[in-house]
This record gives C-alpha cells, sequence and structure tokens, in this order.
DNA sequence: CGGTTCTTGCAACCCGTTTGCAATCATGTG
DNA sequence: CACATGATTGCAAACGGGTTGCAAGAACCG
C-alpha cells in the first residue's frame, strides 16, 4: 500500500470476532446481554462497511424496534464496542471496534452509487499535534472522508442511489 | 505558520469583499438581487467563521424567511458565492467564498464552547491523488476538520453550548 | 410602464433521531 | 432456583434540521 507523505496506516479489523467475546465485553461494562443487542453485534459483524440504524434495522428484519436500535448503538459507542462515522449524508454510520485496534481510520465514499472504501492510511499525528499546539487546544481529533467517483459509476454503469450533493 | 509534513496551505478570506462586488456575481450567474439575498450576503460579510441557516436567520432578525435562508444558502452555493460546512452537529454552515480563493480549508472546533479556528493547512495533494489512483476514484475531494477543547475552556471556563458528544 | 419569470412567505411535510412511559426481561442474591 | 430490582424494550409522540407546494410579490427585460 503507498504511503504519501509517510503518514501511517491503522492496521483494522478485517477479522470477525466472535459474538461471544463482543457480548462478553457487554459484560464487562456491567451491560445486559439482551436479544436486541445480540443481534445487533451479530449483524455488525457480518458487515465489513459502516451501518446506518436503518441498514441494521433492516437486516434485523423486525428483529426490534428501532428506537431500540437508535439506543443500543449510542450504548455500544459509549463503551467502545462501536464507532461511528459521519459519511455526510445525514445519517449517522457505525462499524465495530475490534480490541486491538481504536477503530480510528477513514472511508472513500462514491458520490454516486454510495460505494465505501475503508481507507488505512492517515496524514501523521505530528501534524495535528503542531495544529494542538500552535492553537492551545487540548484532546484534539479529526474527522476525515474522501469523496469521489467510483470506476464503475465514472464508466457510466451507476447503480443504487447517490450520497451527498 | 508551522508547516509539518510539508503540506500546502489554502490563503483564505480574511478581506471584507464589497456588498456590490458580491451582488454583481450574483448578477453574472443571471440571479436576481433581492432583498434577502444582499441581508445574507451583508450577514456573512461581516463574519469571519461559519454560520448556521439559524445563525443567518437570527442575525437578520426577522429580515427574512428561514425557508428563504435555507433556499438562498443553496443557491448561492450553487453559484460558488458561498462555501457549505459540516462541523458534525448536525447543522450545515457556510462561508463566503472570494473570487481567487475556493473556499478550500477546515476548522478546528472547540467541542465544549464550539469556538471555531479558521485552519489554512491541509495535507498534500499528493496523497489524496495517491489515494484516488489507489482505488480508481475520479474526482476526488475530502471533508476535514478537527476537535478538540480550547484553551479557555480546558481551564474550566466554560461560556457557551458545547457541540457534538 | 408592463409582462414574464424568479423569489418570497407561509404552512405543511420529510427524515433522522430522541424521549416519556408502562411493560418486560437480565441478572445478582438469597 | 425463585425473586426482587433496575436496566431495557416497544410504542407513539415529539423534535430539529431541512425541503416543498402554492399563491402573492418583486426584479428585470424590453
Amino acid at each position: 500500500m503507498n504511503n504519501p507523505c509517510g503518514q501511517h496506516q491503522h492496521p483494522h479489523r478485517l477479522i470477525q470476532q466472535p459474538l461471544d467475546e463482543l457480548t462478553d465485553r457487554l459484560r464487562r461494562h456491567s451491560r445486559r446481554v439482551t436479544g436486541p443487542r445480540q443481534a445487533i453485534l451479530d449483524v455488525l459483524r457480518r458487515h465489513q462497511t459502516p451501518m446506518s440504524n436503518r441498514d441494521i434495522h433492516a437486516a434485523l428484519g423486525q428483529g426490534c424496534d428501532l428506537a431500540t436500535v437508535y439506543r443500543n448503538l449510542h450504548t455500544l459507542e459509549g463503551v467502545g464496542l462501536v464507532r461511528r462515522f459521519d459519511l455526510g449524508d445525514g445519517a449517522a454510520r457505525f462499524e465495530l471496534v475490534t480490541p486491538e485496534d481504536d477503530g480510528h481510520h477513514h472511508h472513500l465514499v462514491c458520490t454516486r452509487c454510495s460505494l465505501v472504501v475503508e481507507i488505512d492510511d492517515c496524514f501523521p499525528p505530528e501534524f495535528e499535534q503542531s495544529l494542538a499546539q500552535r492553537h492551545r487546544f487540548a484532546r484534539i481529533s479529526h474527522r476525515l472522508e474522501f469523496f469521489g467517483v467510483c470506476s464503475r459509476c465514472e464508466a457510466g454503469e451507476s447503480r443504487p442511489g447517490p450520497v451527498e450533493a
């Protein structure tokens, strides 16, 4: 993988975590292991790209209420099992986080068909640190997403729906 | 200004553009110069940090309907007079764009008091280009914003309201 | 000045998300 | 292993940002 500007890379979750391991992590945070939670974690386990609340609810097929999905994703995020992403279309997306990985990575989104590619590289941490120092900001972090048109869409074969203007 | 990683900088609007110049640009795009539009441009002229539709509407003080603000910011964005930013709190923000500058820059946002600092540096374009090539994406762009806690909030003196979780 | 076309205000509406409430369930304890 | 208890769920109503249909009201062209 190319590495312009010497940026570091975030090795991230390609391995599927066992469901038990996930629910154990819930228990460790004194959260109850309920049907909806297991179902949600199971759905996320099987997906490599970020899913919206609606996506998850749909994948659950009437398994639980949409409000429950929302509430649980908050909970899971708070506990660190899941990471929230904002791909610019007004709906939050979530991905499972592995214990080794903090889930920090970015995405390349096709503005035509919504295809999402996981991106592991990023600019070097010194960049951010320098910014923090210059402006006297503490606990700095960033949000970075890329947008473009994938080769298929560029070739003319649009498929699903667009993401943002 | 520091420049880690040799990233380039976007010199951006610090000069206040005359209102006439702005409305001229409207005319050039065959858009009518109406009261609400002048008022909105005038409000944006006087502000250096991004404003939400609500902010602008409030600053106009019953000057025009909120729906009109929304519609006009779309129009202004389409014409290139204004640039839209997403600071992660679910409300679009806008900044005036100067003719020389494309408005591409980023922000550093305090998650406690919502203070926004304009950031002029960015990673080098080769980074993005390399990404595009590797993944066969065309017309690539990015969205990058930084979050942290400003020195004042870190020191304990919170003022307004928070931005994101 | 008058007509044509773009804009505006208003109100209803859309969509993602949150919340109050009563019923239900997971879990620690005895 | 049954219970008590507090966390969790489902449902429906509410919320906030943003959009839209429509009729009235301007800009602008000639």
